[in-house]
DNA sequence: GTTACAAGTCAGCGCACGTTTACTACTGTT
DNA sequence: AACAGTAGTAAACGTGCGCTGACTTGTAAC
């Protein structure tokens, strides 16, 4: 109940509000597009604080990534098989917060010039599929979950920045009957799985 | 046969070649991370050239999007239902000419910041869906046939600049049975599909 | 009320980018 | 051989970017 009264001069709220728009924005125009300026214009607060708080613009988005990322994995240990498409469409078109939610996903595939950040974004990548591959034992399985996590990243895509219709604005129910399609035929009963390749 | 041998001096032959070099890299690292210089060296010629050939860079990325078109609307037209999964094997991880073929699709999913430009990539990507939707006559086909795409669009990503193991690596072949799968789940026999929503 | 420090602002630096202008060199024609 | 026209070059211009250092203002402690 401490000092919960507004505060004209916050540092952790800038901090946090800096995050959030930054995260908007990369997410929607990707690194290289979003200018400081912009950011720091949505925050409605000056160029410098960015500098100031997160070093750099990639500390910035270094940091956005840092909780996109704590977010899925959170997801990715939560999902049960059954679960796969259910949570997929809930991320990709969820009600409740969106499109805060996809957000993440985006900043998944935005690249940012820096070797080290692509390979957290690699090592992130690699661990939900992972994840998803454990439903099967399957050696194949891992690039099966990729191919499935490949799809939800490129829907994401075509719903944000493409806005391909109807997919860009097809609800969360929509979608759920054509994801458990993908997921069941790339990882669920065996069809072409189990037979050679031709 | 005339003037079949090699000039020092060949305007065609420079505007072609910058073609495909800004095609590399504007699919590679995407618009805005790419820079006239880079493009001009790599093709081994002078920047000013850019310019005089497609009056700016925005006009050379166009031109990059206008053969990708077309390569990509011959591929929708000459593809028959039984053939999708192949179709898409071939240009994602196609042996021969890679890894040019993939390419043409990455360049669909990266903005210049161009309104118009990103009109014309909504249109290709629906006329490329409501193609792939005509395998089936079902109101939800297009939406699936852009879950279809979406997926495609999305292994080419996480091969191209996600470089995620083991997909980046994949052959034609190893790709063959996981797409066959995804589109037989998705546009095939129906599973999921007839029964009502949860 | 005064003081000290943190929060926030302002103006500008340096740099890399896309583009342009003035120039040089090659090539086919007569 | 001289010319004309085009292919290609070199250098610089203007702009917008990320970032910085000096400054101002709010806030909490005494």
């Amino acid at each position: 109940m401490a000092a919960e009264r507004e505060r004209r001069r916050d540092a952790g709220r800038t901090r946090q509000q800096l995050l959030e728009v930054a995260r908007c924005r990369f997410a929607r125009q990707g690194y290289a597009t979003t200018t400081v300026r912009d950011i720091a214009e949505d925050a409605g607060v000056n160029v410098a604080l960015i500098s100031r708080y997160f070093t750099s613009k990639e500390g910035l988005f270094k940091a956005c990534l840092d909780t996109a990322f704590a977010e899925i994995r959170r997801d990715a240990e939560q999902t049960t098989p059954n679960d796969v498409a259910a949570v997929l469409a809930r991320r990709i078109a969820g009600a409740e917060d969106s499109p805060r939610r996809m957000e993440g996903l985006l900043l998944l595939l935005r690249t940012s010039g820096d070797e080290r950040i692509d390979e957290m974004r690699r090592g992130v990548l690699r661990a939900v599929s992972e994840r998803l591959a454990q439903v099967t034992g399957d050696p194949e399985a891992v690039l099966r979950a990729e191919v499935v996590l490949a799809a939800t990243l490129g829907i994401a895509m075509m719903r944000s920045s493409l806005q391909v219709q109807p997919l860009a604005t097809a609800t969360e129910q929509e979608l759920l009957a054509p994801l458990t399609d993908l997921v069941e035929g790339l990882m669920g009963q065996p069809m072409t799985r189990r037979r050679p390749a031709r």
